[in-house]
DNA sequence: TCTCCGATTAGAC
DNA sequence: CTAACGGTCTAATCGGAGA
């Protein structure tokens, strides 16, 4: 709680610029000026894009064979997602933002918030922050600071949007007036937690900017709109609400699962499918130190295909006792799949879903069921070995075999910084 | 009436 | 050639079942 003359927090939000298609650049000078989009799995939507493709008009999320032929006339080059590059590309750029404070949140694989309270020229720093990352790892990157996480966030987009604040923009540093002003100027549905859904309804009270939602009656917004908004709404009003979690906490649930590049009609090729998404969800699951007593399995037919006929059964089990044991899930998942598995369906999609998830340290036995023989020398070495020579080094039998489910990646550039063979002088 | 559970909704990126 | 629309995760909330 924070009371009338305490100084504000100083909590920043680190944001990189359009974020896929800045690591592209990094590898590819010669696009700097190109407009560029990069899409998701399957070649599927535009999950990024550079200033450029912005101006054109092209959306956050469109499909994109909707927007092909624009693309075609204006020379838009569209890039598969290399989730190794950017992951890659992530981790340089948060180990950076380390080297400011410890007190440091990686929020997402672009962002991190940073407490930079008791800072000393603050303003120098973060113009520091934007340097290093840029000059280091080639990523631009805008900070926004504020007494909270939501305004923070608020904090940012205005570095993002105003070029005169050039790349950074403290709202700590405005007067009440400057304050007021400001936030009658932004779209509610700006503001970190307000969606399109929430944005809609609040229009209905009258609450069209962040300033309105400032101001509005928080019993009634807490009555309509629930506890988070009301959060929301104090966060704005400089009451921290949402705490900096620097330490991740452990999944409570890990989902695998993928829309496949063809439609899949043969329950053999599912199996190939599920046995490489449990082989991700247990790797997960078992970096975290945790094991699932419930597995999940379920397939989709193709929602947009409305002519086809529609299937889309999932089917779970409770485990006797907790795994984490790639080989033993295995058994379980193409166990289930051949449960719900009906011939004369095409198949767009399946995957696994793993739940109850508790730490290892805390097996319960169970005094009536002879204890599975887990294999967790084995999945250890495994792990190892996997994270020394890649991921798909060491597999559980057939796993990807089949060719016709894996995702279509027709436009992905080469992984420059971990695989070495994409090296042009190697 | 209370509690538990699963399903649904909404949001983020 | 044509058809083509992502993947994970969490928290809140709601409604029904059972105690």
């Amino acid at each position: 709680m924070q009371s009338g003359n305490q100084k504000p927090q100083q909590l920043a939000l680190v944001d990189c610029n359009n974020f896929y298609v800045s690591c592209e650049r990094v590898f590819r000078p010669d696009l700097t000026n190109t407009p560029l989009v990069a899409l998701s799995n399957n070649d599927g939507c535009i999950i990024s894009r550079s200033n450029e493709a912005k101006a054109l008009g092209i959306k956050m999320g469109q499909p994109w064979f909707e927007v092909k032929a624009l693309a075609q006339e204006h020379g838009i080059l569209a890039l598969s997602s290399n989730y190794a590059l950017y992951a890659d590309m992530s981790n340089r750029v948060m180990n950076i933002l380390h080297e400011f404070t410890p007190h440091q949140e990686v929020y997402s694989i672009d962002e991190s918030f940073l407490d930079l309270t008791g800072t000393h020229r603050l303003r120098d720093v973060s113009y520091e922050i934007k340097n290093r990352v840029l000059q280091w790892v080639g990523i631009p990157v805008c900070v926004g600071i504020g007494p909270t996480k939501t305004l923070a966030k608020l904090a940012n987009h205005i570095a993002k949007k105003h070029p005169r604040s050039k790349g950074v923009f403290n709202f700590n540093d405005l007067n009440e007036q400057q304050k007021n002003t400001l936030l009658s100027k932004i779209d509610v549905n700006e503001v970190w937690g307000i969606g399109r859904r929430l944005s809609e309804r609040l229009a209905a009270y009258s609450v069209h900017t962040v300033q309105d939602l400032k101001l509005a009656h928080t019993a009634t917004l807490r009555a309509q709109f629930g506890v988070v908004v009301e959060k929301t709404q104090r966060e704005l009003r400089e009451q921290p609400c949402i705490e900096l979690t620097e330490v991740e906490a452990a999944k409570k649930q890990i989902i695998s699962s993928r829309s496949f590049g063809e439609m899949v009609t043969d329950l053999n090729v599912l199996r190939d499918a599920l046995s490489l998404f449990t082989a991700n969800a247990c790797q997960k699951l078992r970096a975290q130190d945790s094991h699932a007593c419930m597995i999940q399995v379920f397939l989709c037919t193709n929602r947009f295909r409305s002519e086809l006929p529609q299937y889309n059964p999932s089917i779970s089990i409770p485990l006797p006792q907790p795994s984490n044991d790639t080989l033993h899930i295995n058994r379980w998942v193409d166990y289930l799949a051949g449960k719900i598995f009906k011939p004369g369906y095409q198949y767009k999609k399946a995957g696994i879903m793993l739940s109850e998830i508790s730490p290892t340290t805390h097996k319960q036995l169970d005094l009536w069921e002879p204890q599975e023989q887990a294999n967790t020398n084995l999945m250890h070495a495994l792990d190892a070995i996997n994270a020394r020579f890649g991921r798909k080094t060491i597999t559980v039998s057939t796993q990807g075999a089949f060719k016709s489910w894996q995702m279509k990646q027709e436009r992905k550039s080469p992984d420059y910084t971990t695989n070495w063979k994409s090296l042009p002088f190697v």
